[in-house]
DNA sequence: AACGATATCGATAATTTTTATCATTAACTC
DNA sequence: GAGTTAATGATAAAAATTATCGATATCGTT
């Protein structure tokens, strides 16, 4: 799984005439182990933590090649922060997240999925990818 | 329509204890007469057109009291833009956002939200609120 | 293996967006 | 109308992201 994503990357790199660079090596290697819905910020405490040398606008510009290359997704929360989370090609998930404790419960619904390409093709459109976020009270913040 | 409107907010502040003041309703007014989608800067230079004395600090209060008060949503683009849609109270619509232009449309899918309620309901969430984009590229970009 | 062209890096400045501070002003209560 | 205090505007500050640039490391070519 790891291999997997870490022969995607590189064949990304080979792709776009990008050399692999032991930054880059690290923080992916950093981020593939770490749960989802990462921020920046975090990823670059912990890639610091392997590395002190490493910079901060590396892992900025690093994570953007992430999305490139299909292998995370950045998702916006109401809260303002901008998150990373690790993404499968033709794979992807939902997300139900609760406003009270901010966790993040994942879900695939392919009713959902199937309803999406329907209105997308009633208005002529290819759709590359979507979010969708329910927001609500989990049973513990409902009290 | 924007008269309902005005009467919402009116009654939020009420309740709230919040004092009526110049720069709220011209702020309403404005937001009201707009298109879609708007961001916080473009709205303020819209006010700022018709009262240059208003700071834009009390745009982004005055927008943030009127998500409180059901009459706006935030959006969260993929361009990093916060923006600030109009919405009714019960009524709201999801979007088709083409990647090629930027352009929106919006639609409405009962059936999702019928799955919606399911979903959370499997998880023992009470949903507040959702959002729903879907990205694509429309007639025009396809080519 | 060394060379040379240049992509990438780290440090930091600069931008951008949003929030906090605070003295002044203006709503509302009595 | 006077007093209380919420709200404002100007600006500083904070937070997040991007741009700049000299130094460095990568990689194809020798």
């Amino acid at each position: 799984m790891i291999r997997e994503k870490k022969r995607i990357f590189s064949a990304f790199a080979d792709m776009k005439g990008l050399r692999a660079t032991r930054q880059r090596d690290l923080i992916l290697d950093v981020f593939l182990s770490t749960h989802q819905h990462i921020s920046v910020e975090e990823l670059y405490l912990k890639v610091k933590a392997a590395n002190r040398g490493i910079g901060q606008a590396t892992v900025y510009r690093t994570l953007k090649l992430f999305v490139e290359a299909g292998l995370a997704r950045e998702i916006v929360l109401h809260d303002g922060q901008t998150r990373y989370e690790h993404l499968v090609a033709g794979e992807h998930h939902d997300h139900l997240i609760c406003t009270g404790c901010n966790s993040i419960i994942e879900f695939e619904n392919e009713a959902i999925e199937e309803l999406q390409r329907e209105i997308a093709a009633r208005h002529g459109f290819v759709i590359k990818s979507h979010k969708l976020e329910l927001y609500g009270l989990c049973p513990s913040c409902r009290n």
